[in-house]
RNA sequence: GCCGCCUUAGCUCAGUCGGUAGAGCGUCUCACUCGUAAUGAGAAGGUCAUCAGUUCGAUUCUGAUAGGCGGCUCCA
């Protein structure tokens, strides 16, 4: 019987891992055991360190304001965060006091100490701390402690087999600082955290995550083994500031928010016009190969299409509210016009369900694919409003599949090939699937069609060969769903397509269609999104490429910059010849001294720069200026243009002389 | 919707311990015509988000509303 100290020597080690099953160092290990280091830097490691330097934290509010009830204080992607009941919220010059105290803390090197103890015992131990109170009955009202409490967060706290209480131990005095109900492992003392920690955010958090319970004070932290990767980290937060699309959106004069029309309703100007008429036109032309025909429908409607698909009765929250035709009576008191409401549409399908449903459909006709640009309005909450990513009037690109349910496997196969296929041409290769379930409290139709319809997809989902991870209850009320969910250039991944199966709707809506016995049969629907919202793909394809979109997307594509003015009529000719090729090009022709024009379109990120002087003038050639500051000087006028054509047409990146 | 913070020129931000405001960039005008990321000079531009309240006086203090930011909850 060794403990782990003895086993490992090696400083990097913080925990092991035994038959398993994660244990602090401290514990025994017997010769038969298999036991496996676990270093800091490891994804494990990485979680405990998180979560003792949310202990150091929790720690650390109770010695400044002792009055601080704690609630859970779980390890997060890249850090950690802490919930605590104060009477009033931190500010932010208590990040600042709490970060002192936390350094006091670590600095005195407290060993995290693993103790047993009974329910009744950490009842007596705890009770000033309500919400560990509650977590103890939560654990000791189930013999299976991860029913009730489903959040991994909150396993933190009580998940194990049996309770514990980590205390805090000053290594001079053995005397115990602090304690806290807890799982583990811990680090073996406060000094590891050393100091590549940071408080990074105070936010509010519902108790448990219910937005009937009280709501707790969060602060968010951030830590890693090192200094210099807590830098790195903070390097890489403020790259994905600067790829913020809000700010990309102004700087780069793309789309804005007039606060005159409204939260979460954008304008596009003429260059995110551009932009995003050309991602229209490219999908427009995918989806008419792909044997999709288009349809339009209106913006409005009374409301009973919505009693009929069922959206009034799951989202009329998430509408806006309705405008009310009133009705009219005449002098009698006899009413000589009926009340109706007319809503703003959330959705399409109902409408694609009319015109599938306008003529009598034969199985010659399917599989019917119809597709729209769709605008819808969602009445989101105000605290959800979020640049182009979450607003509240949006485009889809919205398409409804009726097939049999015979074809519907084939269609889904061919579906997701098509959808994977169209992102990628936009630049979004890395990605991998979601399926999400049925929500057993939020569903229409029998179990019977959700299981075949769940079946179905996740076949597809194999079959495809992407990493899958599952989403359970995570569907509409009407049906199953595969989404694609994308990673982007710096690695954040984002849900976009997404495809639903539905043998709902067609049924509220009694679609039919006649089999080739004659008889009547009820078709499959196929609900599908490619870029989900135009406006949010727009958003994510500004922060994957920084705002520098490829030629095809770039709003203007060539800029030309003459040395001086006398070379202005030669670049002329070749931005003319440029435009004749259906290029967007244009000549520079300001006051500024050509510096101040490189410098203005890099930072409006213009993936072509053609500089004249008088060296390619004599040549006939012009000076290439790439985005990133490379060059390529005296190519001939006709290469030129051919490389800037070509590089459109195959779609490709152009930051530099390399095209990537 | 909830908690906290924020809103001053087109943009980024100073500032006024309550006496109605300033810079840089941008815009406009003039001069300069220049070989790889900011030429110089001048001018215009603000109901200090909106509406109330307190006050002799409010951009400043209070409240409400709108919009935004960071989270939570939600996202058909």
């Amino acid at each position: 019987m060794v403990d782990g100290f003895a086993l490992f020597t090696d400083r990097s080690v913080v925990a092991m891992r035994v038959n398993g099953e994660l244990k602090d160092l401290a514990a025994t290990v017997t010769p038969t055991d298999d036991a496996q280091p676990v270093t800091i830097s490891s994804p494990d490691g990485l979680n405990i360190l998180r979560h003792s330097a949310a202990h150091v934290l929790a720690q650390a509010v109770q010695t400044v304001n002792p009055a601080a009830r704690l609630g859970i204080g779980p390890p997060v992607t890249d850090g950690f965060y802490y919930d605590f009941d104060v009477a009033e919220p931190f500010t932010p010059e208590d990040i600042k006091t709490l970060e002192k105290a936390m350094d006091r803390i670590i600095r005195q090197g407290q060993r995290f100490v693993r103790r047993v103890v009974t329910a009744d015992e950490a009842r007596a131990e705890l009770a000033a701390e309500p919400y560990k109170l509650e977590l103890i009955g939560l654990k000791g009202a189930s013999t299976d402690a991860g029913a009730e409490l489903g959040a991994d967060n909150e396993s933190v706290e009580v998940g194990g087999t049996e309770l514990t209480i980590y205390d805090n131990i000053d290594p001079k005095t053995g005397e115990t600082m602090w304690k806290d109900l807890c799982r583990g492992p811990h680090l073996p003392n406060t000094r590891m955290i050393g100091n590549g920690y940071s408080l990074t955010r105070l936010a509010a958090a519902y108790w448990r995550g219910s937005e009937k319970n009280p709501q707790l004070q969060r602060i968010y932290g951030t830590a890693w083994p090192t200094k210099d990767e807590l830098r790195a980290y903070q390097a890489r937060q403020e790259e994905a500031a600067k790829r913020d699309h809000r700010k990309l959106g102004a700087e780069l004069d793309l789309f804005s928010f007039p606060e005159e029309i409204g939260s979460g309703l954008p304008v596009f100007h003429p260059k995110g016009g551009i932009i995003r008429q050309e991602m229209e036109n490219y999908s427009r032309k995918r989806h008419a190969e792909a044997g999709y025909d288009f349809v339009y429908t209106p913006h409005i409607t009374k409301s009973n299409l919505f009693e009929t698909s069922g959206h009034l009765d799951w989202y009329s929250d998430g509408m806006f509210p309705p405008m009310k035709l009133d009705a009219e009576y005449d002098a009698d008191g006899h009413m000589t016009r009926q009340g109706v409401d007319y809503y703003l549409k959330p959705m399409n399908c109902p409408f694609h369900n009319l015109i599938f449903r306008s003529s009598g459909r034969s199985y010659r006709d399917l599989p019917m694919r119809l597709f729209e640009f769709g605008s819808v309005y969602r009445y989101e909450k105000s605290g959800v409003v979020h640049g182009l990513t979450r607003v509240r009037g949006m485009t889809q690109d919205d398409a409804h599949i009726y097939t049999t349910k015979e074809g519907m496997k084939e269609e889904l196969t061919s579906t997701l090939n098509f959808v994977l296929k169209l992102l990628a041409d936009y630049g979004l290769e890395d990605y991998y699937l979601e399926l999400s379930t049925k929500d057993p409290k939020k569903f229409v139709g029998s179990d019977e069609a959700w299981d075949e319809a769940t079946q179905t997809l996740a076949e597809v989902a194999e079959a495809s060969g992407l990493e899958l991870v599952s989403d359970p209850g995570g569907a509409a009320f009407y049906g199953p769903k595969i989404s694609v969910q994308a990673r982007d250039a710096i690695g954040r991944t984002w849900q976009m397509s997404t495809i639903q199966l539905d043998f709902n709707l067609p049924e509220r809506f009694d679609l039919e269609y006649t089999a080739p016995d004659g008889s009547r049969q009820r078709p499959v629907m196929i609900h599908r999104a490619l870029f989900g919202s135009i406006e949010r793909f727009f958003a994510v394809l500004t922060e994957h490429y920084a705002g520098a979109f490829p030629v095809w997307l770039s709003p203007v594509q060539v800029v030309g910059i003459p040395v001086s003015e006398q070379y202005g009529p030669y670049l002329d000719e070749i931005i003319g010849r440029l435009k004749t090729a259906g290029v967007r090009a244009q000549v520079d022709h300001s006051d500024d001294r050509m510096q101040k024009k490189i410098r203005n379109h890099t930072k409006a990120k213009v993936p072509f720069q053609l500089i004249v002087g008088e060296e390619d003038q004599a040549n006939g050639a012009v000076s290439f200026r790439f985005r990133d500051g490379s060059q390529d000087n005296g190519v001939p006028i006709d290469e030129a243009i051919a490389r800037i054509v070509a590089a459109i047409e195959t779609r490709a990146q152009v930051t530099g002389q390399g095209q990537s």
